[in-house]
RNA sequence: CGGGGUGUGGCGCAGUUGGUAGCGCGCCUGGUUUGGGACCAGGAGGCCGGGAGUUCAAGUCUCCCCUCCCCGACCA
């Protein structure tokens, strides 16, 4: 039985000034934890037992689904992070360190060297795949700004796991299997989440997904459907393709548009000198031509221009996401100089295109449909174009997924609006493939004899992050709320009398009780302690059931609190047991 | 890494034109209290983020560095 007297915690009436979001703040004022080092906590009692706590059911559905339990050391020589480039790759986010000798170290950031090393190391038959391996570890990552405490620190749980498997199908098998596991403890856990789809990046072609749990002070955004059950990534959403709006097939004009550098002098010209007689001019008519420069990993550039209608801004993160590894920024003036056929402002796709007269390549957003027609700029000076068919008056080299996406775009899958919304990242699912079995080496041989390189999964989860996220998910103004299967301890019994009396005897049996029975108990005995405090404490340590032993006790009952419902009844101490572990065993 | 803020006992904060540090909570002792963060009395606890400088004198002024928080960049 843990005692509020003797255990090693200090509950802080006041909340502490450098904790914004609630999960930081009530997890230190509860006494969960301490800050140590920058991006760093100590774990006390209570919080440590929470910790272990979501950390064994992460074990025991990775233990259900087949996975097998290794453990790395966190520090690792650097040549073999060298093979994978991913020494350099890392960068400043990688921790090194040196030996007495000079070697260089490094903290690991994550493990798939190390994973697939040791297959190699073990395996080198077919009959051997597939196989899972996973580890729960702290991981190392020097973060440029560690934030809102336990969400993103320096030094982190995670639970990381790989999968090894001989073919595409045998990937996707365990990457389903993975994926299913990740389900059963999010809900276990009582974590709401939303599968989104997310960039596989340079490897392309694989399937990534993160498991988000909806919550506002998250970091990432994502769109969902509010119909249907589609969500994604902001990066990865992909456009709905609209039939085109066609009002006119009036053959393209070039007219005269002085002084009309942007979208909004050039719709306010048009309805005053232009007008057209169905409606008004708007900047959704307009085809607006970004110019980017793309610099490859080589070191050479190459500019890229890509049309999006004149409403909508480019989004430059989105569009890398789909050029990575190359990085994209806007063209700046020494690029334009060396390129006279754009006139910034009047710039149009007659003059873009891999085959046109300055060759630069031109891609189109896919809202810029086949057959649809726009105002867009003639490539002279004070000149734009009306009625420019794509398909008729130009061409692009292909589209790529570029627009902003707002709340209100139709859903890719079932074109009802879609919402935005931010998240925390609990969880990544990864189809990795053969990158790191190719660079490191890793094949078997199959039952022909031959070599076949082997094909991966990662897949992890952030276990310290996960009780933050659930301190986020669940809290009141009073402190907080955990769900039952990670709560610190099952029961919080608050005896209100003083040291002898037959109101601590009564809490101090019911205490022993409930331990004979099986549940973890937290009695607070502390003596000369108003009850006031007492209440206080347990609504913000957050014990799912708190049983108040006090003045109750002269007509034979105690208090049953349950802290999600706020609700308090009066049960017969006679009946307590037994309806308390009843409570406790059902979950 | 850029912008903004911040740093004074465990926690929250005050500290004037430079004069040698204070309040509330918590902690200790004694007493009175005991159903929603009690009261009285007496205590302990601070290199005022670090370093350098100006000055007879620096929490306070100057310079450099660091921390933490927020926004952005970054982030398997």
């Amino acid at each position: 039985m843990l005692r509020s007297s003797t255990l090693f915690v200090r509950t802080l009436r006041d909340d502490p000034a450098d904790a914004e979001v609630p999960s930081h703040r009530l997890l230190v004022r509860a006494g969960y934890i301490r800050r140590a080092a920058p991006g760093g906590y100590t774990w006390l009692p209570l919080g440590w037992r929470v910790l272990r706590k979501v950390e064994a059911i992460v074990r025991d559905e990775m233990d259900a689904m087949g996975a097998q339990e290794v453990h790395f050391p966190a520090m690792l020589p650097r040549d073999i992070y060298e093979l994978t480039g991913r020494w350099e790759e890392y960068g400043d986010n990688l921790f090194r360190l040196k030996d007495r000798k000079g070697a260089d170290f490094l903290l690991g950031p994550t493990h798939e060297e190390m994973f697939t090393l040791l297959v190699k190391d073990l395996y080198s038959s077919y009959k051997d795949l597939p196989v899972s391996l996973y580890q729960i570890q702290t991981k190392y990552r020097d973060e440029a700004r560690p934030r809102a405490g336990l969400l993103r620190g320096r030094e982190f749980l995670m639970k990381d796991s790989y999968s090894f498997d001989i073919d595409d199908a045998g990937l996707a098998a365990s990457y389903n299997a993975h994926r299913d596991a990740y389900e059963r403890i999010f809900t276990r856990l009582k974590l709401p989440y939303v599968i989104v789809k997310a960039m596989s990046g340079a490897m392309g072609g694989s399937a990534s997904e993160e498991f988000l749990a909806p919550i506002e002070v998250g970091e990432d955004t994502f769109v969902r459907c509010t119909k249907c059950d589609y969500s994604a990534n902001t990066e990865a959403v992909t456009t709905a393709v609209l039939s085109p709006d066609i009002s006119s097939y009036a053959s393209a004009a070039v007219i005269e548009t002085p002084n009309c550098p942007t979208i909004a002098s050039l719709v306010d010209f048009l309805n005053a000198n232009n007008a057209r007689t169905d409606r008004t001019w708007a900047a959704s008519d307009t085809l607006k031509n970004v110019v980017l420069q793309l610099r490859h990993p080589d070191g050479s550039t190459e500019v890229l221009v890509v049309g999006v209608p004149g409403d909508r801004d480019a989004d430059i993160k989105r569009i890398e996401a789909q050029v990575s590894p190359s990085e994209v920024e806007p063209l700046d003036e020494a690029g334009f100089a060396k390129h006279p056929g754009l006139f910034r402002g009047y710039i149009g796709p007659q003059v873009l295109g891999t085959t046109s007269s300055t060759g630069i390549r031109y891609l189109l957003d896919p809202s810029v449909v086949a057959g649809s027609e726009w105002v867009t700029g003639a490539n002279v000076p004070g000149s734009h174009v009306l009625h420019l068919v794509n398909g008729r008056d130009f061409t692009a080299d292909g589209t790529i997924e570029a627009v902003e996406v707002i709340a209100g775009d139709p859903c890719p899958s079932c074109r009802e609006p879609l919402e935005i919304a931010r998240g925390i990242e609990i969880g990544h699912v990864f189809q990795l493939g053969r990158k790191y079995a190719d660079t490191l080496g890793l094949s078997v041989l199959d039952q022909n004899g031959k070599q076949v390189v082997v094909t991966m999964g990662s897949y992890g989860i952030g276990v310290s992050r996960a009780v933050a996220s659930i301190a986020e998910v669940f809290h009141d103004d009073l402190g907080i709320k955990w769900p039952r299967a990670i709560s610190p301890v099952d029961v919080h019994i608050v005896v209100t009398g003083k040291n002898g009396d037959d109101i601590t005897i009564a809490g101090e049996k019911l205490g022993a009780e409930l331990e004979a029975q099986g549940l973890e108990v937290l009695i607070d005995d502390r003596n000369g302690v108003s009850p006031g405090v007492k209440f206080k404490d347990a609504e913000l340590i957050g014990i799912p059931t708190i049983v108040v032993v006090g003045k109750s006790l002269a007509e034979g009952n105690i208090e049953l609190r349950d802290r999600h419902a706020g609700t308090n009844q009066a049960v017969p101490l006679a009946n307590a047991v037994q309806r308390i572990v009843a409570l406790v065993r059902e979950g």
